[in-house]
RNA sequence: GCGCCCAUAGCUCAGCGGAACAGAGCGUCUGCCUUCUAAGCAGAGGGUCGUAGGUUCGAAUCCUACUGGGCGCGCCA
């Protein structure tokens, strides 16, 4: 909203002095007043008609009743007048387009001071002052991750990533069920069943994977299991006694697998969130005091929801036509919905519900942050200085579109209890499921007997579905084949160490590149594709430029071994001085690694990790362009420097957009 | 029944606040490693953008209807 020209790069600037020049112009030409964020400035379609172009002469023309050629004419005539900076020449094509052509030297020579100077924080935003607390992962302690929770922990680490480039602080909360019936289950399994320990070697959240299927089957068999069920979900919130220690253990078990797979994938969290904690500090009962004296909440006396009190949601649109729109928080037994808790939970997130969590230091993670934990009083420890969870200005819970109409009551509570601030910044990302391909799925040993379906849905309880190790492991598989083949130097851990690297770049790609709103149908094969669009290509083009100025390094006088340094020392050169022709790949990169910064914003604002995804291949495209069209090592010594410097600075900003999106970024491929 | 999402090349997907020939990757075919890493590159072939209407000088993009898929609509979590 604000602030659009801060921090935006180079390109973004670029842009903006164009719209208000265009709207100047058309103001004071014809007293036609536009919003400048309206008048579109992009690339065209062919670079043949220049680097930024704008249609809105053909959108103009009918309203000014004049020919739009002639509109274009006159506005490029206007806009050549304005003495805009490091832009070249201006035209005008049919049927009524202006086109401009920046100064590609003065951009190069601008942009690369910038990345020089920037370093590591070329593309970050100017600091926005604002707290953002970023819900993901959410996965049920009870059984190992599968594909679904990877592309939720991808797409909200990347998220994450995102935000905090765009200038927020960001805190990156995991919620924990452990009183839940899917841990009741696994609790079932062991205590009630006597299921045995896992043997040696086997991780526990593996194991239980297939326990947890084990229960469902006996269920299946056995009805009058569904009591016992019952009875471990009422022990285990109750929180205290034999069957609540285990539930504690067994979550906590399966926590420590999820963490290892996350941390595997280089994700990490500031803080868990634990449900036994929300229940035990009360925070609905809390909260259920408070909205009661300020009369919010309904007491019904009749109709469906006779003795509940109830959110009234009737009439806000998409509810009106609801069977029974209006939501039950306390059922008339008394006990509290989960929506009820939610919405506790929702309000101490953003520091509102006059109620806080005890917490303590829960264990350090590999990126050396400290991973907290909500806990029972009696844990409690005193904080770090400064440390202060929740109190977000904006919450963000990443989960999929399956829990909308659920958020959806959320967030439209919060409005009906008198929290409008609030619900204006609850925001649910939400992106479609991971399903199964006919093909994995029948590699599984799932029923496609049936009707033939496009994709098939993963089941927990069926134990169906792909395990976040395993495709890891596949990965890790095939690209430690590839090293050992193209590296024979290398030993058995570098190798190791380079194929996990290169598998984490693959699934993590995968996981970001699509849509939100596309449901990924789940296939090995192109998940662990590592060629063409994917994500061992972006490091591979970053691993070839650091390779070139290592050689450099090496054979080019003076030419400094750190790619930082090698930056500096080429741009201290001045290689884009007056008169420089650039090649047009060489343009090309500029021109794309100018655009970094708008390409973080717009992911941002839109919520859409894919927009990077695919910034990504670009620049990666870019730069292999410019290596086969414009040698380094062998250029004339005019030139040597110039693509010195745009190589070095490429190796920046590709490791920074690798950085955003979570991948890691290899020296050598 | 109501609501949301999806339908674009053989396959997997971009594009969808309208506009300059509809893009990419994979797969297929033809080439390119004695010059900076061939996980690469060049080229060929491949699409009446689900169907039918409508709005517009102009529609993959906006509107309506339909068809076919996926998902959601609890005093479950």
């Amino acid at each position: 909203m604000e602030g659009q020209s801060t921090g935006g790069g180079l390109l973004n600037d670029l842009r903006h002095r164009l719209r208000t020049a265009t709207a100047g112009f058309l103001s004071a030409e014809w007293g036609v007043e536009l919003d400048p964020a309206l008048i579109t400035w992009e690339p065209p379609p062919d670079i043949r008609f220049g680097d930024l172009s704008t249609p809105i002469s053909l959108r103009l023309a009918k309203q000014l009743r004049r020919p739009p050629l002639e509109v274009a004419g006159a506005l490029r005539d206007g806009l050549a007048r304005s003495g805009l900076t490091m832009i070249g020449e201006i035209t005008s094509t049919p049927p009524g387009f202006v086109n401009v052509r920046v100064d590609p030297a003065a951009v190069a020579t601008a942009l690369l001071s910038e990345i020089a100077l920037r370093r590591q924080d070329y593309g970050i935003h100017a600091p926005s002052g604002q707290k953002v607390v970023v819900e993901h992962t959410n996965m049920n302690p009870n059984k190992a991750a599968h594909i679904g929770h990877v592309r939720n922990a991808c797409l909200g680490d990347c998220l994450v990533r995102i935000l905090r480039r765009s200038g927020y602080e960001v805190e990156v909360q995991n919620y924990i069920d452990d009183t839940g019936a899917q841990v009741a289950d696994v609790v079932l399994g062991f205590h009630h069943l006597g299921a045995a320990a896992p043997p040696a070697g086997v991780r526990f959240d593996h194991y239980c994977w297939d326990l947890y299927a084990d229960v469902h089957r006996r269920f299946e068999r056995e009805p009058e299991l569904k009591a016992t069920q019952q009875e471990y979900l009422h022990l285990i919130e109750q929180g205290c006694g034999e069957v609540a220690r285990l539930a504690k253990e067994v979550a906590q078990k399966v926590l420590a697998g999820h963490l290892r797979t996350m941390w595997g994938l280089g994700i990490h969290y500031d803080l868990l969130t634990w449900e036994s904690d929300i229940v035990r500090k009360g925070f609905w009962r809390y909260a259920f005091e408070h909205l009661r004296e300020q009369g919010s909440l309904v007491h019904e006396t009749e109709g469906p929801n006779a003795g509940c009190w109830v959110v009234r949601l009737r009439d806000l649109p998409g509810f009106e036509s609801l069977e029974n729109p209006d939501k039950v928080l306390v059922r008339s037994n008394g006990t509290a919905t989960y929506v009820a808790k939610d919405i506790a939970y929702q309000l101490w997130k953003f520091g509102v519900l006059g109620l806080d969590f005890d917490y303590r230091f829960y264990t350090d993670q590999p990126n050396g942050h400290g991973l907290y934990s909500s806990c029972p009083p009696e844990e409690a420890e005193q904080m770090p200085v400064g440390a202060r969870f929740g109190r977000a200005d904006r919450v963000v819970n990443v989960i999929d579109i399956r829990q909308k109409y659920l958020q959806d009551v959320l967030r439209h509570s919060l409005r009906q209890l008198g929290y409008a601030r609030q619900a204006d910044n609850s925001v649910h990302f939400s992106y479609e499921v991971v399903a199964l391909s006919p093909k994995t799925a029948q590699e599984l040993g799932g029923d496609v007997s049936g009707e033939a379906k496009t994709v098939y849905a993963m089941s927990g309880r069926k134990g169906i579905g792909v395990k976040a190790d395993d495709l890891l492991a596949a990965a890790e598989a095939k690209a430690a084949s590839e090293v050992a083949q193209r590296h024979p130097e290398m030993g058995p851990a570098e190798v190791a160490g380079l194929a996990h690297d290169i598998a984490v770049g693959a699934v993590r790609y995968y996981m970001v590149r699509f849509h939100t709103n596309t449901l990924i149908a789940f296939d090995f094969d192109d998940a662990l594709a590592m060629q063409g669009n994917t994500g061992p290509y972006l490091q591979y083009a970053c691993a070839r430029a650091r390779s070139i100025l290592r050689r450099a390094a090496d054979s080019v006088n003076g030419c400094p071994r750190d790619p930082g340094q090698a930056l500096a020392w080429s741009v201290a050169k001045e290689p884009f001085g007056e008169g420089v022709e650039l090649a047009p790949v060489e343009k090309a990169l500029v021109m794309t690694m100018a655009d970094f910064p708008s390409k973080i914003a717009s992911a941002a604002v839109e919520y859409l990790p894919s927009i990077l995804a695919e910034y990504a291949f670009t620049l990666a495209s870019s730069f292999t362009d410019f290596y086969e069209g414009a040698p380094v090592l062998s250029a004339p010594p005019s030139e040597q420097a110039r693509r010195i410097a745009l190589v070095a600075a490429f190796v920046q900003v590709m490791s920074n957009v690798l950085d955003t999106l979570g991948l890691p970024s290899p020296s050598v491929l």
